[in-house]
DNA sequence: ATTGAAATTGTGTGGAC
DNA sequence: GTCCACACAATTTCAAT
């Protein structure tokens, strides 16, 4: 269980089988009653909801969110746009990055250290829209030195454990 | 209002402005009450449940789930890994690519056409893990033809508003 | 497609171990 | 920390519009 359920603060949660189990059934159904949840796990419903109320608490979930389909909501097409930043502008490099992240279409944003310094993921309707997206926010963008488009043929997560 | 709430099949759904202001709540809480986001829309407990199960069967919302704290959990460090597979070895992808998946610290897979085939987004305690992550997963890989890795100093999604 | 009302089911607190 | 019991709240079905 939680060394420091009511903190929010601690650096790391030391976490017993039973968090690990909720944490997974959650990641599947976040949506699932706090009843059904301890029946699955054996224990009252009582304690099913204290556990999970401090893995919450504890900041170790960080939210409870849906994941969008893309694709039906008419945004058939990702990618990656791999982003260099000019080296007199790097004083710019968070100020762009938060005005990309409410670009429409933009998913994720990666701020990485290494050969590019931004990693865009989008989701936009077609191939026309990738080219409006690098052109409007970007080569229009003082800031930008480069870009490389990759298209996105598949895009999955990963089925970690905790 | 969708389309077609009830096929789980069609491509498109067109969305009106309760889907969307729907959308948003449950992104930022998967785990609100029905009541509390009927209350919030102006519209009655029933209705709202009719939305919601519809947006969940037609494949708008592809699940509902839990972002988990990589860091909280000891996973101090993140990395994008750039993967070039072996030209001699591109039908070995898919299976390079459901392998992957399941690796400990896989946060997500990116599948490209472009420079590079493959990203991966992983999570690790240590910059000793990402060496050792890429000597056992992917050197030792004979479909691997090289890698490129970065260190991620910050990661952010999009704030997209369907 | 939306509603209100009603029956079922779930949540969250407080006291006991 | 876990549990049970209980009062309160939420969910879900359904007939009506």
């Amino acid at each position: 269980m939680l060394n420091n359920p009511a903190s929010g603060e601690k650096r790391t949660a030391q976490l017993d089988e039973l968090d690990r189990r909720l944490l997974s059934l959650l990641s599947e159904n976040s949506r699932r009653t706090n009843n059904s949840l301890a029946e699955e796990l054996g224990i009252a419903a009582s304690t099913c909801l204290a556990r999970l109320n401090a893995l919450r608490d504890s900041g170790v979930i960080s939210r409870f969110t849906i994941e969008v389909n893309p694709q039906v909501l008419g945004r058939e097409l990702e990618a990656l746009i791999f982003v260099k930043i000019r080296p007199g502008a790097r004083h710019l490099m968070s100020t762009f990055a938060s005005d990309m992240r409410s670009k429409p279409g933009v998913q994720q944003l990666f701020f990485l250290g290494g050969a590019d310094d931004f990693v865009l993921h989008i989701a936009v309707r077609n191939s026309a829209d990738v080219r409006q997206f690098v052109l409007d926010n970007l080569s229009a963008n003082p800031a930008v030195a480069t870009t490389q488009t990759s298209l996105v043929f598949e895009h999955s997560h990963g089925t970690d454990e905790y």
